[in-house]
DNA sequence: AGAGGAACCTGATGTAGATCATATTTAATA
DNA sequence: TATTAAATATGATCTACATCAGGTTCCTCT
């Protein structure tokens, strides 16, 4: 469907929202945009600040984290190559309304404001493409938004499993897919609106029936049919 | 901020996304669209149908709902004049993910797939107005997200109720706000995560502190300043 | 390597809110 | 306007999950 430009700098992308533009237009983007390196832990941008451009991550995991007024930390998103974050805010708030982490280290590309929104005037492939990942990041969110309503936590962690199976899994040569991220129990809790102790006895059950196994922080699905069965989908 | 030019055919709104159109292109737009009547639960398009145009809101309340695998309906998202939907899954999907019904009787204008993209791709101000859209809809989607995972019902009903006033609210001459949306306490329920005899509790709760008034199934909001310190909004 | 602190795990207990039941009010329809 | 259905309201009960508490294992840092 695209015609993927190889992004002379994000090597490992070719799902970004330029991919579509000419290898002299990639020129101009390369020459606006700056990549930084962010260790785990380190955060991209806080809640309350002020945006002053997008990032487009090129390597790693990132976490977009909302704090509620007693402090409580829950995770609303999850980004990784080729995705862009902090855009929402730069087209509509003053301040984010989020804060973005990195959880494992990360290279992520950061262009500014300014030229993004001449790109965006310039370009209807990105603005095209910004419109894409919206979409679907916003489909993800009311899907969410749903499960939190009419799932209970076992079938929301199991839905939570699948996900990530399909966005962080790896196949491995036994042909069971690993997922290939390092949330912490208490992470992956907040991502479907739970107590971690809750989390923790729903992956042991799951371990139990033999349809996950663990390895450190690792989780290895086998057997992602029973697994589909038990989260319960819409049709 | 924006200039608004006059829709012809959709009066009560200047905040679409087209608003940024010459009057001559407005008159191309108008061309290509079609008005539509709704009475008050018809449905705009049904979860698992396939998408083939976008739907301007002139007139009415939209309802967004999700419906689950045991056939329990939540409310994701609420939409009125100037609101875009079904642009989502036109952009993503190959069918809705979500149902819209009309929650009460209304106009809605339907632009056809294509010429949707071919004015995304000549005119960079209705592509702006439509990342706008999207992010401001994600933004309140995330939000409600952590609300979900933070809050108890008290606090997210005070939430929706503060949201509720602003999106629909209407000043009165004594100075309370009135909310102008006929949802059922079934329908509320759903858009906070909760059983409508919890939701209807709670109700009763703010009544009998003076906190809101309510004629029929319309709400009044009588001391916002105390919804908003029970809402417990992060700082 | 060894100390200290997270993160992980499991059991016991408490509770917010779901569910069930039923009465009452409101709204739709004939 | 009568009839019926749907929405509202409130009480009683039950349960899924949060919270608390304790132990163990895994990291990280010096």
């Amino acid at each position: 469907m695209k015609t993927p430009t190889k992004c002379e700098k994000c090597p490992s992308n070719s799902s970004g929202i330029f991919c579509e533009l000419s290898s002299l237009e990639h020129e101009d983007v390369d020459k606006h945009k700056v990549i930084n390196k962010y260790k785990k832990g380190q955060t991209l941008f806080v809640q309350g600040n002020h945006p002053f451009g997008i990032f487009c991550i090129s390597t790693g995991n990132i976490k977009v984290t909302k704090v509620g007024a007693d402090g409580k930390e829950s995770i609303v998103r999850l980004c990784h190559g080729g995705d862009i974050i902090g855009h929402r805010s730069l087209f509509t708030e003053e301040h984010y309304t989020a804060t973005a982490t990195a959880i494992e280290d990360s290279e992520v590309c950061f262009i500014d404001k300014n030229f993004i929104l001449k790109v965006i005037n310039e370009k209807p492939s990105v603005s095209l493409n910004i419109i894409n990942k919206l979409s679907t990041d916003m489909g993800k969110a009311e899907s969410k938004l749903s499960s939190l309503h009419q799932k209970n936590v076992r079938e929301r962690l199991a839905e939570l499993l699948l996900v990530l199976s399909t966005s962080h899994g790896k196949k491995q040569e036994d042909g069971r897919t690993k997922i290939d991220l390092k949330l912490t129990r208490e992470e992956m809790a907040t991502m479907i609106g739970t107590a971690n102790e809750t989390l923790i006895r729903f992956i042991s059950e799951f371990k139990d029936e033999k349809l996950i196994e663990q390895v450190g922080k690792t989780i290895i699905i086998n057997n992602e049919e029973k697994l589909t069965e038990w989260a319960n989908l819409p049709y």
